[in-house]
Order: C-alpha cells, then sequence, then structure tokens
DNA sequence: GTCTATAAAGCGATAGAC
DNA sequence: GTCTATCGCTTTATAGAC
C-alpha cells in the first residue's frame, strides 16, 4: 500500500479479491493482512465485527455496483434492446469477461448463503426483476418475460462456474453472446 | 450409526453431504465426525491423507455417477432425442430438483480449484463432450453442437446457484424444462 | 477398526501502547 | 489509525491403548 494511512473505501475491493479467491469461510485474516497491508488492529477499526462486517461491506459495494449500472439501465432505458445490450456489457466488464467470479453467487453455493441470506436473496431478485421489466417492455409476455429472466441470470451464473472449470474465461464470451442472440438476436 | 464397524463405501455419501453443506474448506473434520459418527482414528485409518482425500473419494463416487447414468447414456443411446431426455431426468434425480448442489460446482468456484483441477476439469468436459455427441448425431453442425453443450450444462449449474439463492428448487426445475424444449422442444 | 489424549499451528478477536 | 502481544479456542494430524 502507498498511502500510510488507509481509508475504508480503498480496503473495500482488496477485500473483495480476497473473498473471491477464497470464498468466504476460506478466508482468514491473515490473508486480508496479506493483500490489504492493514494489520488487525487497523481492519477491526474499520469493521468492529470482525471478517462478516467485512463481507457485508464487499457485498454493500457490490449491491451499490448493480443497482447503479445494471439494474437501473434495465429499469430506465426507454429502449429495451440497448437496455438488455448495455446489460452484457456492463456484466462482460464487471466479470472481466470471465476472469472474475460472483461473489453472491459464490456465498450462495454453501451454507455462508444463510449468514448473508436477504443479500444474496435481493441481489439476484432485483436483477431478475428488472430484465423481466424489459423483457415485458420489449413485447414479451409477463409469464414469458419472468422466465425468460430467470433463466438468463442463472445461464450468466453457469456460465461462470464453467469458464473457472475449464480455467477458460472464452466459455464465459461464448455463452454471453449465446444468451444475447436468444433475447435481442 | 446403526453398524458398529464402518465401511467406507456407506461413509463416502455422508461425507458427500458435509462438502455439500459447508463447501471444501468451510469443512472441518469435528463436523465430519458428526455426520459419520466416526473419530478421527476412524476418519485416518480410512483416508490417511486426511480431509483432501475424503474429498477425492467423494469426487471419484461423483464422477463415477455421472459416467455410469449420464454420460455413457448420451454417447450410446440409439436415439439421440431419447437420450437427451433421459439426461435430463438423471440430472433431476441427482440434484434432487433443485435441493442439491453440484460439488463440481462448488469447488470450482473458490481456490478450492486448484487442489482438484484436474477433476473438476475432466467432469465437465466429459459432460460437455458426450452431450455435444448427442446434439450431433440429433442434426446439429459441429460447431453448433459443441457451443449448445456448453451452454446448457453451464445454465444448469447456474440453475443450481440460482435455486439455491431464492431458496426455492422451483427455479431448477423451471430451468431445466425450458432448457429441454430449447434442445429437443 | 475405533477410541482418547495430545501436539503444534492457525484461527478470530481483544487490549493497550504509540 | 496502526501496531504488537496476547487470549482462548479450533484446527489438522499423530500416537498409542484397546
Amino acid at each position: 500500500m502507498v498511502r500510510e494511512v488507509a481509508e475504508k473505501q480503498d480496503v473495500i475491493p482488496l477485500l473483495g479479491e480476497v473473498f473471491r479467491q477464497h470464498g468466504f469461510s476460506g478466508t482468514s485474516l491473515s490473508q486480508i493482512t496479506l493483500r490489504t497491508g492493514l494489520g488487525k488492529g487497523s481492519l477491526y477499526h474499520f469493521f468492529p465485527n470482525g471478517k462478516k462486517e467485512m463481507a457485508e461491506a464487499v457485498l454493500d459495494d457490490v449491491e451499490e455496483w448493480f443497482e447503479t449500472h445494471v439494474f437501473s439501465n434495465l429499469r430506465n432505458n426507454e429502449n429495451p434492446k440497448a437496455g438488455i445490450k448495455q446489460m452484457f456489457a456492463d456484466v462482460d466488464f464487471y466479470f472481466c469477461s470471465g476472469n472474475r467470479i460472483c461473489l453472491l453467487g459464490s456465498f450462495a453455493l454453501d451454507d455462508t448463503r444463510d449468514q448473508f441470506a436477504t443479500r444474496v436473496n435481493t441481489y439476484f431478485t432485483s436483477w431478475c426483476e428488472a430484465l423481466a421489466d424489459t423483457l415485458k417492455r420489449n413485447g414479451l409476455a409477463p409469464k414469458k418475460a419472468t422466465d425468460t429472466a430467470e433463466f438468463t441470470v442463472a445461464s450468466i451464473q453457469g456460465a461462470l462456474v464453467l469458464a473457472r472449470s475449464q480455467d477458460d474465461p472464452k466459455v464465459f464470451t461464448r455463452v454471453l453472446k449465446c444468451l444475447q442472440n436468444q433475447l435481442i438476436g
């Protein structure tokens, strides 16, 4: 770290990296110290409730990014097709073209989910609903729009899993392209 | 446990349950003892290399199940459409209609993957290749078959993630139905 | 094959000096 | 705000009795 005095705002992205790498239960405070350059003293100064509060701060950060970039664009873009196209561009950017996993997806798979149940649920629900709204405005029947949105969000998550399993981010790019074709051909 | 003397074969499914619940790094030997009823002495008798060897035994078991039921059926079924239909039935059965996660997908997401890299890679590769083979025999062009198989396997994984995030297994059932429609609708 | 006892290391968390 | 020292607990793993 360059600065001697850290700011919480600068630490959160680094925490996100550590949690993405090791998972929540696989992340130890010593690994956090390694990545952030902050000792336990500083970490507990910023996050009095320890590791769980650190993860919550990261999840807040993730939610805010998706709300600002993805969800609000889906809801507010007057051109549904353009909104969907923009979603795929943002998603590709955020997940670094398949080189980055989804922290909420990672938390969802084991019992970490239960510690962050509301956040995990809300993130995916918001995404599905915002996309379903856009699909309706693009002419899909309500039920069809809901199902298609759910299917799309699921496939994006699975593409991240499969890309990592093969250690090949191109898998993610291919699935994204296929999904975009299905939605706005 | 009813039996006083355990057999390795009986222990492996229980190990699978524990790893599915907590993830690999979230699983401790004391939790394994709770679930299996076996003390450290017995566990290290069966698995001298400890937790990693236990996970490997579980992964071997999973691979064998999928090879026997899913992959070989896809490769050998003379009727491609029937083979695909059977795959979805087997997958729905194995993942308990969305109530069970994929251990290899769970391992893939964090750095647990690196400890089981070959197994994780091979499982998904075998699945994609077997499905692509069937899709070709059903009339798809080679490249289209490969892409569709990859897309399908990814979506199945993502459906498991999304179902757990919503604590709603029905999500899994809906995505599976949608995929089957796309393939042999 | 199973158990208990034990070791050494690492864990999350706290206290207090600076 | 940052650090070091420390606490109490859990971890993986081993040893040895039965």
